[in-house]
DNA sequence: GTCTATAAAGTGATAGAC
DNA sequence: GTCTATCACTTTATAGAC
């Protein structure tokens, strides 16, 4: 099913990439209609305010995750491969990950309602991760060194402080070394 | 050196922890005014505006951290017992790290004089871990299966990371779940 | 459903008294 | 060096025309 790009739309997809870019905090009502091209009237007609827009934008990107991961995922026939698939899949790295960038949002994760729908993303990711891991470890092509949940963790916090990482030493190829030592720790 | 609590100082450490707390978009002047207990004249009289203020107080926080890791770093002998006394050091979770929660700032990284500060504190981390490393497996207790580098990415990554994570996943408990699977991947 | 005009509240900074 | 008063600007939201 392919949306309409009313201003409806436009509003919700508008400020889920400004919600990426600029965070909940930073971004105005009038950053808003200029990123999108529509009138203030729009705004305050489709959603309740600001925060009530951020809850369908946030709920955008949490399915645009699911989706695009779903994607990579299909490219692979094994755990392993579909693995190494979602850690070598070409990244934003300035932008960050699609639903790490909302969790690192204060104003987001500070308000209940925001916060669960990001949640929504994490726990999606944590059970398709570890469902790889635990048929990866049957496989014999992942280490049993550490437990599912274990690995899990691992490959989620490297993930997400990846991009923090090479943000704080402002030196991209770090991201790159993280991921790849990861893998090597990982696989058999 | 005891640095008296005059306004000045105040409003250095008063911002230091709003930046850690709300973020530098999402702090006002008023909200600092307020934290610290002083008037709006002393702000501007000491600072050029919040962005002034700002720098001195993530230096301040980058200080800190050095500070706070060169005492865990003394209360061990030897490269592995220094690694295990950085990864099990007692941590504010919610807070979040004193240099990873500045370099999630947008605003912050944004503005190159901030963002320089910033990296400080993390090529400062690097360093330090990195020569533990080194010695960590020339004692032979630490796994050379990793480049000392490599290993330093995946710990600063994982420790980033884990703030995120437990975030996203709104459970701290699997926050210590990814450092001692971490640590458990690098000791021999 | 969309736009423009308007307004109350908050932000960031300055002026001037003490 | 610190305070209060003030000001221009922005943010957030509403009203009402079309």
């Amino acid at each position: 099913m392919v949306k309409e790009h009313n201003s409806k739309q436009k509003l919700i997809e508008g400020m889920a990439e400004l919600l990426l870019e600029k965070g909940l905090a930073n971004t105005s009502p009038q950053d808003i209609l200029t990123y999108s091209g529509v009138g203030k009237g729009s705004l305050y007609h489709h959603f309740k305010g600001k925060e009530d827009l951020a809850f369908y934008a946030i709920k955008y990107n949490v399915d645009q995750l699911i989706y695009f991961t779903e994607q990579v995922l299909a490219t692979a026939d094994n755990a392993c491969d579909k693995l190494k698939a979602i850690l070598e899949k070409p990244r934003n790295i300035e932008r960050g990950c699609l639903v790490g960038q909302l969790a690192r949002d204060r104003k987001i994760m500070s308000d209940d309602k925001l916060a669960s729908e990001v949640s929504r993303g994490f726990e999606w990711m944590k059970l398709q991760i570890e469902e790889l891991i635990r048929k990866g470890i049957k496989d014999n092509c992942i280490s049993d060194k550490l437990a599912p949940l274990e690995a899990t963790m691992l490959i989620l916090t490297t993930l997400q402080g990846a991009y923090i990482v090479s943000k704080g030493l402002r030196d991209d190829t770090y991201f790159q070394i993280a991921l790849s030592s990861l893998l090597k720790t990982l696989m058999k």
